[in-house]
DNA sequence: GCCAACGTTGGC
DNA sequence: GCCAACGTTGGC
């Protein structure tokens, strides 16, 4: 099972309205790069996201598992490259794990989150996974 | 095919 | 609100 990272600003999508979808979960729509496509293109059924809030709240809030795997964008122009996958949530996490306590731990410093802050969707190393599960109180 | 200009994102 | 980083666009 692989694992990745899903960042979405509060305003627009937040884990409050990802949780309200419950177990049919959400598609993961208007995602307009083509290395997020790649990576939600290589996404399988039953693989495990974290659900990351950007902006305001810049942490870790939530786990998702992928339930549907890429299918082309409904929001995208008709014969237009853009897919996405479906998500549900799984649990929130026991506490938030922030931008800044992912920063202050060398074996972090890796994370596409923090070489590449501006990439919306990532890939997450099972090591990092570990990791960030336990900062957050919850079993990976 | 290169590169400058521009728009967008996200951290601070 | 500002600015750095990045991706995209368009002129040449």
């Amino acid at each position: 099972m692989a694992y990745w990272l899903f960042k979405s600003e509060p305003a627009t999508w937040s884990w409050d309205q990802q949780v309200a979808k419950g177990v049919a979960g959400e598609i993961w729509n208007g995602v307009r790069n083509h290395q997020a496509k790649n990576f939600m293109q290589a996404m399988k059924k039953g693989d495990r996201g974290f659900f990351y809030h950007s902006q305001t709240e810049r942490a870790v809030v939530g786990i998702v598992e992928v339930t549907k795997e890429a299918e082309p964008d409904p929001t995208a122009e008709p014969d237009s490259p853009w897919e996405c996958v479906t998500v549900k949530a799984i649990q929130p996490v026991a506490s938030p794990v922030t931008l800044k306590m992912i920063k202050d731990v060398p074996e972090l410093a890796e994370m596409v989150l923090v070489k590449n802050s501006r990439l919306s969707v990532q890939p997450v190393e099972p090591d990092e996974w570990k990791l960030v599960c336990k900062m957050a109180g919850v079993k990976p």
